[in-house]
DNA sequence: CCTCATTTGTGATACATTTCTCAATCAGCG
DNA sequence: CGCTGATTGAGAAATGTATCACAAATGAGG
């Protein structure tokens, strides 16, 4: 007897992953006043095969039309309401260095559902820096603040030495998705998932198809 | 008849991803005054199985002694050889925004084999304005510097509007590989390796997992 | 209303990756 | 100097993922 539910079929987490770049495109696609597309343009424009696109929507449902395609509207919208993103998540970014500066100012992350509303730093002297309509506030405060807020999505750009210690307390505030910048492997209990940002590495992964 | 020679096993892409990781967590063991680990011990940091560990480093050699493990300051003179991170790779950086800013002024690449040497916009406004060793450079004069200087590695952080633009004079310069941090897919020619950051993809891929 | 050119959704198949397993090896130790 | 416990490297097996290929559906055009 199997654990899982026969009629709830795991989808690959390869191919939730993909789904955003998937998003990401339909979106520029509507935003050049298109409104129909196919899996062989879409195939094209992200470097996939048409048949993988085909198969990766068809796990949720059937979006398309037999010889015509995709509404793009239609197909954002779907999109978004499988990644959840068919409203706006609040998130606490920790550490407001460089990278977290960048961060918070940028405005990129609205439009495709993430919204910074707490900003932490254990830094006496950028405690109380104000943003547009908040200030970055200190750390001894974050857990309970956190929670308060019901917040469960962090950015975590904290230097890699600490980045454990902070992960840890965001997950005691109730966090259960960090997205973390700092170069280290960051070990989260069951139910709280972590992405990585690591730029260096994506450029050692090249460097080796370079030749010397 | 095989198009590769016979001598020539061709490594998974996914692996080459790997050693990076690799080569960090070994590195932070090295920090910590660590001179041997196991496929298990590194597995344990980097949450992958021991096997995975073994047949990766397998691909390029034995590294590792039976019954005692893998000297550590040799594996990772090995990666660094490997993944061609023996040297320091003279970088360009294209857009100098708020992530533009962050990344020219981070000192962690240098460490990791990559030092950025030159950074272009196109904005009068941000051209000489200074930075450690150098300035701020006319686009206008990109494609010519780069290809002088035969610089072969380029951070991309110009708003995805521009990416593509940018990204065929990088080529034309002769730069070969790109690491993009515009939301945008890039259509680059057969030889030329890109790799994407999309942190809000990282993060639509976590909120697919949150319960509404 | 019929034909044609398209394009989807999906089983079947091919290919890729991970995990399992275990013989071979090694340092330490009595 | 041979025994013990640990650990590697790698073939075999299991699992996971991508591609193929085609029936079914659709709208356009006559
Ligand atoms: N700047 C970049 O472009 C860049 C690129 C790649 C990776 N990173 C990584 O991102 C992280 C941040 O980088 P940065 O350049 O902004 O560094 P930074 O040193 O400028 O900023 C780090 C910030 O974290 C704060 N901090 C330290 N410990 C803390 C704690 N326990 N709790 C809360 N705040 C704490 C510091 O006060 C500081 O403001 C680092 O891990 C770095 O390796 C940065
Ligand atoms: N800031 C962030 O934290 C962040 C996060 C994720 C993604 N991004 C992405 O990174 C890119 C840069 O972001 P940003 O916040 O620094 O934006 P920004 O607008 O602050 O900076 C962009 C810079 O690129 C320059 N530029 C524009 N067109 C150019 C061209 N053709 N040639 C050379 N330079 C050109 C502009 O003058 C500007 O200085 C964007 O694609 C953005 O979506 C940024």
């Amino acid at each position: 007897m199997p654990h899982k539910s026969a009629s709830v079929k795991t989808i690959p987490d390869i191919v939730v992953g993909r789904l955003p770049f998937y998003l990401r495109t339909l979106r520029a696609l509507a935003a050049e006043g298109r409104e129909i597309t196919s899996s062989s343009d879409l195939g094209n424009r992200l470097g996939l095969t048409s048949a993988q696109i085909r198969k990766d929507l068809s796990y949720f449902g059937e979006f398309g039309k037999q010889g015509l395609g995709y509404n793009i509207p239609f197909l954002v919208d779907q999109l978004r309401r499988i990644l959840k993103v068919d409203r706006v998540w609040e998130v606490v970014l920790v550490g407001f260095g460089d990278l977290g500066r960048a961060i918070a100012h940028y405005h990129g992350f609205h439009d495709r559902g993430f919204e910074i509303r707490m900003v932490f730093d254990s830094d006496p002297a950028k405690i109380g820096q104000s943003l547009a309509g908040f200030t970055v506030d200190d750390m001894n405060a974050m857990v309970e603040k956190v929670r308060a807020a019901k917040v469960r999505v962090a950015m975590l750009a904290v230097p890699a030495t600490s980045a454990q210690k902070v992960a840890d307390l965001l997950i005691k505030g109730g966090v259960r998705a960090i997205l973390n910048y700092a170069p280290t492997t960051l070990n989260v209990p069951k139910g709280v998932a972590v992405q990585n940002i690591d730029p260096a590495a994506h450029m050692q992964h090249m460097t080796y198809y370079l030749e010397p």
